[in-house]
Formats: structure tokens, C-alpha cells, sequence
DNA sequence: TCTAAGGTCTGTAGCAACTACAGGTTCAAG
DNA sequence: CTTGAACCTGTAGTTGCTACAGACCTTAGA
């Protein structure tokens, strides 16, 4: 006798226990392709493998690494090409960073800013203000 | 004869073009309350004032320091009520202030992250990639 | 004066990446 | 058998824009 159907099968809420993520969040990858259609019952609730629910982790490490959902759908058919390389993953992975590092430098620039005009402040019930002032055009921010 | 309109009226592409404002993005700062709604001529056609340049550039300038649309409402409407003091506007700026830290710190750890990925990955025709296998899960990002 | 090209008008749809709801099944426990 | 939780579907909302279609207006040249 064929074994029908695997032993660990789960619905969406367990997933979304087990894993971590909302479950309406769980049918929206699928929607947009990052989760394949899972096994469904006679009734029509889904039903999770265990591979299932190691896809879903894998999207979402690459979520909580700051990987946008086109790029992690890259990966996934990288991996399921067999044929990729380890430096097709490196391109990526790395222009990943600099735009991480990019984004750094610009809130690091916001900051400075802010903490100048923040510093300028003394706050309390004066009637007129420097941050007012920079925002609108007095003196640079 | 009545002075009946301002010298120095303009339309909305000249201050777009003035500003560094895409046109589209002033209809939507006046759809949602960031723009007063502007006189019109005859036929309908906005027609802009200094002020409302100014205002714009108050709001240009906002976003461009990581102020919210709703926090540069409330800066707004602080500075119409005309009782506003500076005390307000810091706690404004050093909440904002507080929360582009909060988000360099996270940066930052993503960046050590994705670095010590990187690190580990040497590129290359390899048909394994550590990259891959973290997001797998096999080990800890 | 006509015409052609550009600017402007309105409403609406799209982007990312979810999140939340309404209104209807189905499942599981008591 | 009933009740309430879980699940189903489709759709709308979020933030901050950006872009389009199809109509109208304006302006410069012939």
C-alpha cells in the first residue's frame, strides 16, 4: 500500500502557530507564488507538509533579513533550478548588503540632522521654535 | 482698481518645477490635507501662491528628514493654532528622532547578518552555497 | 483665425508587503 | 445536536506616492 498522505499534515493555523507567521499572511505568499498551493481536503481546507513548512521559513528568514519578496522568489527558483551556483546567491546576497548599507547612511544622515535641530531646541513653553523655524526655511536643517 | 489677483501666482507644473515637487505628488498633498486648496482661474486651473509654495516646502522638507505624512499634519496644524510652544514640537522631533535610531540599530544588525553570510560564501561555480543553506535553516543566520 | 502641441483637469489604478474584515462552510468537543 | 472555533473566499485598507486615460484649456506659430 502507497502512503496517501504524509503523516505531519497541518492547516493554516497550525502553520501559523508552529511558524510563527499570520496566517493571512500565509495565503497571501501563496497568493503571490512564494508558498506552493499546499494539499487541500475533500472540504477544501488546506492541508501543510513539513517541506510546506520549511519553505515558509526560508521566506521568512529572507524577510527578516531584509530580502523584498521579488528577491527571495529569485532564490527559491535559483534552488529549485538545481543548477544554481554559489555565485548566483552571492550576486544577490551581496547587493543586498550595499543597499542595506545604503539605507543606513541615509538614516544616519537623517539623524544628524534631526539631533542638530533637536539640540537647537530648549523645548518648554517658548512660543517660537528652531525645528519650526528649519522646516520652514528660516535656516537649513 | 482692486488688486484682484497675487503677482506672483503660478500653476501647479511651474511649482513643480520650482519646488522639485513631481506635480502628481502636489494634487496628492492637497487630496490628504497637506496643501490648503488652492485658488483656481475661471476654467479651474490651481493656481499657487508664495505661501503655498512655502507650505510646500515645509512639507518637502518634512519628508525629507523621515517626518510622516501624519506627523507633519499635527506640525502643521501646531503651527496654525498659533498657541503651539516648542516643547510640543520636541517631543515631536525626539520621538521621531528616537525612532530613526531604533530603525539604524535593526539595520545593523541585518548588515552584520547578511556580512557574515557573505563572508562565509565564497562564490564561484560551487553547487552549495552557505547562503542557501542558512536560509534553509541547516544554520543560524 | 486655425491648428497643433503642450499643460492641466478629473478619477482611478498600481506599487510593496502585508493585515483585516465580512459572510459563508466545516470541524471538533461536549 | 449544538455551539463555537477554525477555515474558506473575495475584497478593502494601510503608507506615500506615481502614472495613466480621456477630457478640457492655453498658447504659439502659420
Amino acid at each position: 500500500m502507497a502512503i496517501t498522505k504524509p503523516r505531519e499534515a497541518m492547516k493554516r493555523g497550525e502553520l501559523g502557530r508552529r511558524s510563527g507567521c499570520n496566517i493571512e499572511t500565509i495565503r497571501y505568499y501563496e497568493r503571490i507564488g512564494l508558498l506552493p498551493e499546499p494539499d487541500r481536503t475533500d472540504s477544501g481546507h488546506r492541508l501543510y507538509s513539513p517541506e510546506d513548512q520549511a519553505q515558509l521559513g526560508f521566506v521568512m528568514r529572507g524577510r527578516e533579513l531584509g530580502f523584498s519578496v521579488a528577491e527571495i522568489r529569485a532564490l527559491l527558483s535559483l534552488m529549485n533550478s538545481s543548477e544554481f551556483t554559489c555565485g548566483e546567491v552571492l550576486n544577490m546576497a551581496s547587493s543586498h548588503l550595499a543597499s542595506i548599507k545604503a539605507k543606513i547612511r541615509d538614516l544616519r544622515k537623517l539623524e544628524k540632522s534631526l539631533t542638530r535641530l533637536v539640540r537647537n531646541c530648549e523645548g518648554g513653553e517658548a512660543k517660537d521654535c528652531p525645528v519650526i523655524d528649519a522646516l520652514a526655511g528660516d535656516r537649513p536643517a
